[in-house]
DNA sequence: ATGGTGGTCCTACCA
């Protein structure tokens, strides 16, 4: 069998519940796991995806900001949310999933503080929030290590560690997302919880990879000044399974569109 | 070197 999962943050749920539903018409991925969905649990949008075919919701929401969310086609079982930070701020939210044959996977979804605009923890609380919630979640992933090996990672991580996956690594040393403390620190936890990187698997460097186009740049597609920010990874028992990946670019061109495009890799299990 | 756009929810905050 297969399972594909695919990772989208949606910047809300509300406004772009048209995408969402495209996104699963068009490319039906067996889990999509959802960030920003800037949505309360009370309001979430459940029926519309229920009749599209993803009876399987989990969601972790608060009024205005954050919010992770779970679509399946396969049943889900709930497994233990992370506070990370001391904050109940919905940037995490994790799910067994539990395919009619075969064993469970456990797939974590994460939204990572994006970290505001200048590199110092000192001038910039937030950026000390996102080095810190990083530090949290290597600690969580060098536990989880030695437990549970078929397990996926994915979010919109806010960091693109590698040399080409960003549009200039020369231009964006100094820029929140891709300096050396924050792609060092992404890395490390990658390391530590023995995370093998999917896409980067089946699109090496020095391919480019992008997964998020700003808005303030009027034409994102001529320009083409992208960064990696959202990530698949998967435990070292999956490896093997990785069988391909795909990244709907073309969703940046949507109506409306998030700034960022979903991406998928599909397991061979 | 700077400012550029978009979402939420009412005024500024977040990305």
């Amino acid at each position: 069998m297969t399972l594909t999962i695919a990772t989208w943050n949606i910047n809300s749920v509300r406004l772009r519940l048209d995408l969402v539903l495209r996104y699963l018409s068009e490319a039906a991925p067996d889990v999509l796991c959802l960030q920003e969905t800037k949505c309360p649990d009370a309001e979430f949008p459940r029926s519309a995806f229920v009749k599209a075919g993803y009876p399987h919701i989990l969601h972790r929401g608060m009024k205005g900001y954050n919010g992770v969310a779970i679509l399946s086609r396969l049943p889900l079982a709930a497994a233990e949310n992370l506070t990370l930070c001391g904050r109940e701020d919905a940037r995490h939210i994790a799910a067994e999933v539990r395919p009619a044959d075969g064993p469970s996977l456990l797939v974590h979804n994460f939204y990572v503080p994006a970290g505001g605009d200048i590199p110092d923890r000192i001038e910039n609380p937030k950026f000390g929030h996102k080095l810190d919630f990083l530090a949290e979640m290597t600690d969580w992933a060098e536990r989880l290590r030695a437990r549970h090996d078929r397990a996926v990672l994915v979010g919109d991580l806010n960091i693109a560690p590698l040399v080409h996956d960003v549009w200039s690594h020369k231009a964006l040393l100094k820029v929140v997302s891709h300096t050396p403390i924050e792609c060092e620190a992404l890395l490390h936890l990658q390391d530590s919880g023995g995370w093998i990187d999917a896409v980067r698997c089946l699109n090496p460097e020095p391919e480019k990879v992008y997964t998020w186009w700003s808005y303030r740049s009027p034409d994102w597609n001529a320009a083409d000044k992208g960064r990696r920010l959202d990530h698949i990874w998967v435990g070292p028992a999956l490896k093997p399974a990785i069988a391909s990946s795909s990244i709907l670019r073309a969703a940046r061109g949507w109506e409306r569109p998030s700034d960022h495009v979903p991406l998928a890799v599909t397991l061979a299990l």
